[in-house]
RNA sequence: GUCCCCAUCGUCUAGAGGCCUAGGACACCAGCCUUUCACGUUGGUAACACGGGUUCGAAUCCCGUUGGGGACGCCA
C-alpha cells in the first residue's frame, strides 16, 4: 500500500510554526516511504476562512519546500459528499436525528458543569421517534456511538491509547442546516483521499476516538494515526504572538533561511543521535515516526538563529548577494552597480559573520554606498588626531600599492613593521574610516572590495572630517 | 470537574535494564586563535521531578504523587 499523508490547516490565519512542523513531518514521512503528501484546506468555517489566509499558507509551504504533491483539496467543495455519508449512516441505523436547539444544548452543558457532571449529550433522541419532534424544527444528525466497551487507537507516536465508550457522547455529524461538522468531514475526506497515515498535533488525540467510531460505523478501514506534541513558547504555554515570531512568513522577513527553519523544526521533537545540522535529503533518508518524542517542546529562538548562521555560511554567495541587495533596497539604501559588485566581492567574508539575512544586510550596508559611510560613535572615537595623521600617511603609502587582497595585506604588515606599530593600531582607525564601524570583515578584504578610488576617498574624508 | 497524553542540563535532545563517572547541540562563563567582529578551538557550570516497588542491577519496567499539556461546541 502506498503511503499517503496530508496536512490539513484551516485558513483562518497565517501558517504558524507549529503547523509548519506538522506539514514537515507529513512531508518527510511520505517521502521517506515513497508516498504522496497532500494538502487539504479545511475551510468549512465560512465565517472565519479567508482566501488571503489560503494564499499565505500556500506561500509559506512553498517557501519551506513543502508544497503538496497534488492540487489542494478544499473541504468546502465536498459538503454534499459529507452529507451523503451522514445520511448513509442515518439510513443504516448508525445515526439518528436529534431535535434540540443549540441553545438548549448550551443550557444542558452549563447545568452539567454547574452540577459537577461531565458536559456530555444525554442521548435523548437516540431512541425517540422523530414524529415526537416539535413541529418545524430542523434536526441535526448524531452518530449512534457504542455505549459499552472501549475504543482503542494504536498511535504511532503515543502508543496504544484507549478510552471507555461511556466517556464519549453521540456527536453531531451533520448540523441542522445540512453542513457537516469538522470531525465528520475530516473522516470522510481522509477516507476518500486514501489517506493512510494521519499525522497531526496531539490536540487532536482525543478527537481520534470519535473519528474512529465513524470509520467503524461506515465499515471503513481506519488509517494509522500519529499524534505529535505541540510546540510551546519559551514559558511552556501554548505558542502565541507574545512569544515572538510565530508565523512562517515572519521568519522569512526576519532573515531566516528556509533550510534553517526546516532543520530547526525537524530537530524540535525529533532526534537522530547527535546529528544537529540536517539537510532535506538527509532528513528524508532518516525520518521516521518512532524518533518523534512524546513531550511538548519549546520554541528556542537562539538555537534557530545559530542554525541559521550555519546554513547561511553554507549558502551560495550569489544567492546571498541577491537577498542582501533586495533587503538593502527595501530599506531605502541607494546604490549602483559598483556598490553591488563590492557586496559580491565581500560576501565570502560577510557571511562568516552573520546569522540572519537581516544581519548580513546590515553588515553589507557600508559597502554598497558610494562615498563615506555614516560613522558610528565608537568608530568616530577611534579617529583621534594622531590616528588621522597616521591615516594620511598610510593613504600616501597605499596609493602605490598593487590592489590585490594578498598584496594589500602584505603592504599593511610592512607598513606596521616599518613604523614599529602593531597591526591593530593602524587597522582599527582604517576600519573606522572605511566602514564607519569598529567591526567588519578583515581590513585587507574591505580595501580590496572597495577599490582604490573608493578606499582613498573614504580615508581622506575621514582625515579631513570632524 | 471528567477523560486523554506527557516528564533527562535553562532549552532541543541521546539513552530500548548493565556500554552512564548520564553523551551531543544552543545559551552562559573562562582560555586559545586574531587586524576588529565572527568562525574555529580547549575547558567549565548545568539534568534523570518525587516516593514506592520489580530486578543481582533501573534514567530505562510497574504503581502512586506532584507538575505540565490537551480534549470535552450544531469551531476547526
Amino acid at each position: 500500500m502506498t503511503v499517503r499523508t496530508r496536512f490539513a490547516p484551516s485558513p483562518t490565519g497565517f501558517l504558524h510554526i507549529g503547523g509548519a512542523r506538522t506539514a514537515l513531518f507529513n512531508y518527510l514521512f511520505a517521502r521517506r516511504h515513497g508516498g504522496k503528501y497532500l494538502l487539504r484546506i479545511e475551510d468549512t468555517d465560512r465565517a472565519r476562512s479567508t482566501p488571503e489566509a489560503v494564499r499565505q499558507i500556500l506561500d509559506s509551504l512553498e517557501w519551506l519546500g513543502l508544497s503538496p504533491d497534488e492540487p489542494p483539496v478544499f473541504q468546502s467543495a465536498r459538503e454534499a459528499r459529507h452529507a451523503e455519508v451522514a445520511h448513509q449512516l442515518l439510513a443504516a441505523g448508525r445515526a439518528y436525528l436529534a431535535f434540540e436547539t443549540p441553545e438548549e444544548l448550551q443550557a444542558m452543558r452549563e447545568r452539567a458543569i454547574a452540577e459537577g457532571r461531565p458536559p456530555r449529550y444525554d442521548g435523548a433522541w437516540r431512541d425517540r421517534d422523530p414524529s415526537e419532534a416539535p413541529p418545524g424544527r430542523k434536526p441535526a444528525i448524531r452518530l449512534k456511538a457504542p455505549r459499552e466497551g472501549e475504543t482503542a487507537v494504536e498511535d504511532l507516536v503515543q502508543g496504544e491509547v484507549r478510552v471507555a465508550n461511556a466517556e464519549l457522547d453521540d456527536m453531531i455529524i451533520l448540523r441542522s442546516d445540512g453542513t457537516p461538522t469538522y470531525l465528520h468531514a475530516v473522516v470522510v475526506d481522509d477516507h476518500d483521499m486514501g489517506i493512510t497515515h494521519v499525522i497531526r498535533g496531539d490536540d487532536h488525540l482525543t478527537n481520534t476516538f470519535r473519528q474512529c467510531q465513524i470509520y467503524d460505523a461506515m465499515g471503513w478501514t481506519r488509517p494509522r494515526f500519529a499524534h505529535i506534541p505541540l510546540i510551546h513558547g519559551a514559558d511552556g504555554a501554548k505558542l502565541s504572538k507574545r512569544h515572538g515570531a510565530v508565523s512562517v512568513l515572519e521568519f522569512r522577513e526576519q532573515g531566516y533561511l528556509p533550510e534553517a527553519v526546516f532543520n530547526y523544526l525537524l530537530r524540535l521533537g525529533w532526534g537522530h543521535g547527535d546529528e544537529e545540522v540536517i539537510s532535506r535529503e538527509r532528513a528524508i533518508a532518516l525520518f521516521d515516526l518512532d524518533g518523534v518524542g512524546r513531550a511538548p517542546s519549546r520554541m528556542d529562538y537562539a538555537k534557530l538563529t545559530h542554525l541559521n548562521g550555519v546554513w547561511l555560511r553554507r549558502a551560495e554567495d550569489a544567492r546571498l548577494v541577491h537577498e542582501v541587495l533586495e533587503r538593502l533596497a527595501r530599506r531605502g539604501v541607494l546604490f549602483g552597480p559598483a556598490g553591488a559588485e563590492r557586496v559580491r566581492l565581500l560576501m565570502p567574508e560577510l557571511k562568516e559573520r552573520a546569522r540572519t539575512l537581516e544581519e548580513l544586510a546590515g553588515s553589507a550596508a557600508f559597502a554598497v554606498l558610494d562615498g563615506p559611510p555614516p560613522m558610528e560613535a565608537k568608530a568616530a572615537a577611534l579617529l583621534t588626531p594622531e590616528a588621522k595623521a597616521r591615516l594620511r600617511d598610510l593613504a600616501q603609502f597605499l596609493s602605490d600599492a598593487p590592489w590585490e587582497r594578498a598584496d594589500l595585506e602584505a603592504w599593511l604588515r610592512d607598513y606596521a613593521e616599518v613604523k614599529g606599530l602593531k597591526l591593530g593600531t593602524i587597522a582599527q582607525p582604517l576600519r573606522a574610516a572605511l566602514t564607519g564601524s569598529t567591526t567588519s570583515p578583515p581590513i585587507d578584504a574591505v580595501l580590496f572590495a572597495l577599490g582604490r578610488t573608493e578606499a582613498m576617498d573614504r580615508i581622506l574624508a575621514a582625515v579631513e572630517g570632524g
